[in-house]
DNA sequence: GCCGTTATTGATCAACTGGCCAATAACGTG
DNA sequence: CACGTTATTGGCCAGTTGATCAATAACGGC
């Protein structure tokens, strides 16, 4: 009854706020969109009048560019976290094309695409997105290497390699997100794939046999 | 001297209007994105009043959609044509791929990828991307096909294995809109992959042999 | 407890958007 | 030649956006 009117929003911690701030602008943009990251709708959300966002970011070009890679890095982190805790890197690559593969992590991949169509006229989020997109080459590249070190890859150049391997599973995704139930079969599909650019032996990319048939 | 300002555009038959409306929507999209298409802007290129567009287009989205529609279909047109010349599947599976690499076809990718992201907002645009994507899809499908036919693949399922390559292509296109110069062997990569996923020779996608070699 | 600092507000501004409409003028049919 | 049709105009409206700023109020050091 008594607080259906808060008039003013509790004065906190400049950390705490622009803490609380980054929360919801990350829902927002996971919501509905990163175009959708504006001073009003931020406010709103967080429940503070729209110049206090304004505040804490004057430019709003750049609060889109960094709630971006705020996203976008957590997902790379995670996935790099649950790969690195994989035993041959056929397991580790194995893994990650699954993992990403995930529909769960759809509203991600929103972010992505706009990200790149935003980032024509905003060069601050374009400069993020090249950061990102780095990042997760380098995790990808990184597999790959070691999988040629131990043998299990052949494959002359990671380098291009990964940036492949990136490409198409961004392709895959964006296509669901689209046409979300259209394909079957894509994470065996893109096994093979890989496992043809990679140099891997046929088969060796595909998930694990199904549990319990090898105990 | 005279014609500096042009005070009234012309009065011309409604479809001459309308085609030039049309070409100057085009262009508008494919420079500077489909978002850029507006009604003022729209009607500064064609040189015409704002009023004017609204007259023959009384819904933007619609605009939009219709716009994003012309440019693709104008793009998988051509291509299927290129390939309908072609001898044997491998060589138009091989031209399909090498063409929709190149990169003078950038600003139709970045029309294709603005798409994927506005149509979260506009349904009308949507649909037609949804119907843009079976097109293509259907034209890789009938390659891929051919080729079981003819025994030189062995795909179990040309439909889901063409969207895979839709997929994986739109995928590094997307990837190329942003890292313009990262991957190398971008084709070589790509037809290794394809070769794994349609059953294919190793070998059998790349690019015809330099000219003079087998002659 | 006083007071400077600053978190927070809400209004305002200019610029843009899509849509609407009365007025104008050019066309083609009669 | 007259007249109805309609292509074309330009202003208007309500809505959105990012940015700015004076006013307010709460905090923390003294």
């Amino acid at each position: 009854m008594s607080n259906t009117k808060p008039r003013r929003a509790p004065r906190k911690a400049p950390a705490e706020r622009s803490a609380e701030l980054a929360q919801a602008t990350r829902s927002i943009a996971l919501e509905q969109g990163l175009s959708a990251i504006t001073l009003r709708n931020v406010a709103r959300r967080a429940g503070v009048a729209p110049g206090l966002v304004a505040h804490y970011h004057p430019s709003v070009e750049m609060l889109v560019a960094g709630t971006f890679s705020s996203i976008v890095a957590a997902e790379t982190e995670e996935v790099a976290a649950l790969v690195a805790g994989t035993g041959t890197p056929q397991q580790g690559l194995s893994l990650l094309l699954e993992t990403l593969l995930d529909d769960r992590r759809l509203d991600v991949t929103a972010v992505w695409v706009e990200a790149w169509s935003l980032g024509r006229r905003n060069e601050t989020l374009a400069s993020s997105v090249r950061e990102q997109m780095d990042a997760w080459q380098a995790v990808i590249r990184d597999l790959v290497a070691a999988g040629v070190a131990s043998g299990d890859f052949s494959a002359p150049d990671a380098e291009s390699v990964a940036w492949q391997i990136l490409g198409m599973v961004d392709g895959l995704n964006a296509q669901a997100l689209v046409r979300w139930n259209g394909v079957a079969d894509r994470h065996t599909h893109l096994a093979r794939a890989v496992e043809a650019i990679v140099g891997a032996a046929p088969s060796s990319l595909l998930p694990a046999a199904a549990p319990g048939s090898d105990r």
